[in-house]
This record gives C-alpha cells, structure tokens and sequence, in this order.
DNA sequence: AGAGAGTTTATACTTTCAGTACAACCTCGG
DNA sequence: CCGAGGTTGTACTGAAAGTATAAACTCTCT
C-alpha cells in the first residue's frame, strides 16, 4: 500500500459503509469506486486489492481504539479506575464509529490473519490490558492473575461482543450503559 | 439446502479442514471436492452454494457447544457451579474440534448475518447462560444483574475470544486451566 | 422383472469480478 | 518548459462460482 494523500484517505474511509453492509467479497471493487468516488485505477494505484483497502481501515480504526485506551490508561487512578475508563473509551469508540465497527465484527476474523492486523489488536488492547492488570497487582487495585494475557483476551472478548451487538448491530444501549454493566462484571465478576 | 444422509454428512465435515486454513473465500468449490471425495455437481445437488456449506458446517458445531452446554446446565448444584461447569464444558469443545473452532473464528463474523446461524448461538450459549444468570439471582449463588442479556453476551465472548486463542491457534494451553482462569474472572473478577 | 422417482456424476457452458496493461493526461517542482 | 510521478479511462485476461443437461445408477413398489 503506497502512503495516500490526506484527501484520498478521507474519501476511502466512506468504503467502511460498504464493508459494513455486505462484508468483504460481496463488495465490488465498482462498488468501492462508486461509493469513494476514487476511479478503480486510482484504488489499484494506491492498493494492492480489495484485502489491502479492508486492513486499512480496520489498522485505521485499531488506531483509534489504542489512543482511546492509551488515553484511559494515562489517567491518574489506581488501575482498578483506569481499567474501568478503558473499558468504557472502548465502548465509545463502537458508538462514535457504528459503520467501521459492524465491519470489524464482520471480517476481523479473516482480517487477524494479516500480521500487521494482529499486531494492531495486540497493541491496541491486548497489551495494555496486559500492563493494566499488572499494574493493579503491584498497587493493590486488583488480584494477581495467573495468565494475565489470557485474562486481557477475555475482557477484550467481552467488551468487543457486547459493544458490537449492543451499540451498532442491535442499538438502544448507550456505550455509559454498557459499560457500566460490563465494569461490573470484569472487575467483580457475578458471583453473589 | 437438501437434507443429507449420513455418509455424506460425514464427508462433507471433513471441508471444516480447508476452511479453518483459508477461510470461505480462499477456498475453491474444486478443493472442497477434492477434500471431501464429494464430486462439485452433487455438492451443488446438496447445498446452494459454497456459503451453505460452511452454514452447514456452523450449525453443526454449534449444535455440539448447545449440547455440551445444556448437559452442564442440566447437573445439580448451584448455578454458580452450572455456570462454571457450562465455561468448561464450551472450552473443551474448542479442544475436541479445532479446526472448526478456527475455522468459526475465521467467518463467523459473516455467517452470523445469516438467520439459522444468529439463531444457534442464541440457542447454544446466549439464551442457557442467561437463564442460568436468573436462576443464579434466584438460588442466592450469583448476584442479580440488570442486564442479564448482555452479561451473557459478554461471557460469550470472553469465552471463545480466549478460547479459541489459546486453544487452537496458539495452542499450549489445555481447556481446564483456560476454564479456571475464565471461571475466576467470570465469577469474581479482577478486582482485588 | 420393469417402471419410475430420486440420486449421483461428468462435462461443458455462462457470468461475474478481481486484477492487469497501458496509454493519455494532468500537475507541480526545479 | 520539462520530466517525474500522480490520476484515470478503457480494454483485456483469467479464475472461479454457479448453471445446464444428459447419462447412469439405485432403490422401491407393483
């Protein structure tokens, strides 16, 4: 993928729509023309193919997720409190971004295959979770885990299913909601 | 989709293999012929198309998790116990099948726009985990939630985002010390 | 046995797209 | 104003999905 000038990267994102609707392959490289209004040979100029322009939104989007909880992560608090605003920087980013996140639930499984797409998730949430939960350890603010990368996939798994569903595919939860329900549940479980 | 019969409804399983490797798209009607000894006319006799197929092949394993699942649910004890037990009982899935389980994390962000199959995981995971929620309110053993409906989603996708993780596609662990790490987080959560 | 319904398969075909090739044109710094 | 690199239309190639069809085969019922 060639660096696009900022004008073709504006356009480019709108393809999130299309990908949202129909998924990869049944969206046309046509289709993507017409909805970007960037001509096909310019899209084959700056892209390899259809897979290179679905990996850069999501890397475009992964972007985002990891300032928001790198911005979470940098607040003053126990780690407890930061985990809690990660959780719920998370959850905002579904609501501010329904398209390009109904897209992700919808081909992110495909799209972890690329390595530069895994290291995005990774960095994005993965391992800051990770720090996060070791962090806690040493403050006190939470429990040692035996495999806290495990944990950090799970809450991962958690906020992503839930946010998806509950705040773009089947709307009428506000991300506050959300996460409020979800913070419960990661920091104490549902045990009585 | 024409009702199979048995011995072809076993060969057919054996595509799970070619779709956990390259996903549906990267998978050619010709390779699924070749893999499954099924010639591509009768594949078409069967299935519409090389979507039904994988339709078929989800509805499948999410029948296995929907009666792993309920058979945990169906032991004495508390519902904490269930809970924790049906968590098990879904890992070991991943571990009996992981090759469906990766070709599952692969395209099931596509094959859930599909009725029958949002159906089956509402059927298997969603909906038993959640009347485990409300029993658990019930026997005193869980604590109430207000959204049970998305606690369960959550659990769901804490449950297969690190179990399909850590079990198929980076092996190295084994589902009882997943289940236990999961168990620990779902029940009582991280906080100290 | 034999008719007929439904199953199985080979082969050949149509269609739809992804991706390529290329030439013309445009734009902007030196 | 010249040339490099960006931009785009048009035409093409190739791969694979899916369709059509006819022949063969199997099983059941009479």
């Amino acid at each position: 993928m060639r660096t696009l000038p900022p004008a073709m990267r504006l356009k480019v994102l709108a393809a999130a729509d299309l990908f949202a609707e129909h998924g990869l392959d049944a969206t046309k490289m046509e289709d993507i023309a017409a909805a970007t209004g960037v001509p096909k040979a310019t899209l084959y100029y700056y892209f390899e193919g259809k897979e290179d322009i679905l990996t850069f939104l999501f890397a475009e989007i992964l972007d985002e997720v990891a300032e928001a909880i790198a911005g979470a992560r940098a607040t003053s608090g126990s780690a407890s409190d930061r985990l809690a605003a990660a959780i719920l920087a998370h959850l905002r980013i579904f609501e501010r971004f329904p398209m390009a996140s109904r897209a992700l639930q919808f081909d992110l499984g495909r799209a972890a295959r690329v390595p530069v797409i895994a290291q995005r998730v990774d960095a994005a949430f993965v391992e800051p979770v990770h720090a996060l939960l070791l962090e806690g350890a040493s403050d006190g603010s939470l429990r040692p885990t035996r495999h806290p990368r495990l944990v950090a996939l799970g809450i991962l798994g958690a906020v992503t299913t839930t946010g998806i569903n509950a705040l773009t595919i089947q709307p009428g939860h506000r991300a506050e909601g959300v996460a409020t329900e979800l913070v419960a549940l990661v920091l104490s479980g549902v045990a009585a």
